[in-house]
DNA sequence: TTACATGCAAACGGTTTGCAGGGGA
DNA sequence: TCCCCTGCAAACCGTTTGCATGTAA
């Protein structure tokens, strides 16, 4: 059983215990949320679910992330780009990498931040529960097509 | 002369430089983002600014925070509470703490990050501009209100 | 069989835009 | 005077909601 797999299942897992029905268009959600390594926007998970099943409506799709939301088994990001984006494959906070040239977005890898945060939580009065980081900047690929652009 | 007006200054002088003209409302809303130090949303500003101009409107807020924005002397964020919230005051990345209950965002002091972004810049593919951090938790008073209802 | 999920369409709220009139420089 | 800015209102767009119908369990 792939991961892929491994998290949809688990997702059904959940649901079930929440007296949640797996229908169709819920099952094509999940899988999509759990292959999608790019951070999908709604209308983005929307236009991968109607590839299956055309009939499905957008709000269903809200609905349904709606809910794994409520349940944690999803993160949701702001990034100004006037939709949101959710990472329901690692539901965990984890830093993101946005191109400022081409909008993808990446998971990227900081090790001292979990060093960092483990110190962040003592001695201050604020209680943090999430450290949140995102870094801007470019990508590979837009790096390269810039200095090809100006050769 | 205070940091609220040495900033007005520096804004005005800016604007000037790329022939924009300084209006009354515009004074209006460089006062109010100078001296605002909880991250207001448009709304917020909007009705700050109606104080002293009544007859001002949340179109013009929005077209001069747009103008600020692409001079990059505020920084805009999304909480996903609905509507971005803006920095006028420090427009360079710093990091933040939201609190979930009462949503009320503070500036937070990581020394440890200047350290961390100095070395996130070397040795990868990734060219990183700017870190945005944001520390999701319980504020002081929240902490304090909570405790006192328990009890 | 029955309560929950779907899908349509309308509503909602923050943001953007077009345009006629007003006011800085 | 000239052109930019203002303010109103409509448009826009992502998201939410209400409700009749469909369907998983």
């Amino acid at each position: 059983m792939n991961t892929v797999e491994t998290r949809v299942q688990g997702l059904v897992e959940k649901l079930r215990q929440q007296d949640c029905r797996i229908t169709p268009q819920r099952l094509a959600i999940l899988y999509t949320l759990a292959a999608s390594h790019n951070h999908p926007s709604v209308d983005q998970i929307f236009e991968k679910v109607k590839g299956d099943f055309p009939t499905t409506s957008i709000a269903t799709v809200y609905k349904t992330i709606s809910l794994l939301k409520g349940m944690g088994e999803l993160i949701e990001f702001s990034f100004g780009d006037g939709s949101n984006h959710y990472d329901g494959r690692d539901p965990s906070p984890h830093p993101h990498f946005i191109c400022q040239v081409c909008r993808r977005i990446d998971d990227i890898d900081i090790p001292e931040l979990a060093h960092l945060s483990h110190h962040l939580v003592e001695g201050r009065d604020y209680r943090i529960n999430a450290l949140h980081v995102n870094a801007w900047g470019i990508c590979p690929a837009c790096q390269a097509a810039a200095k090809q652009k100006k050769a």
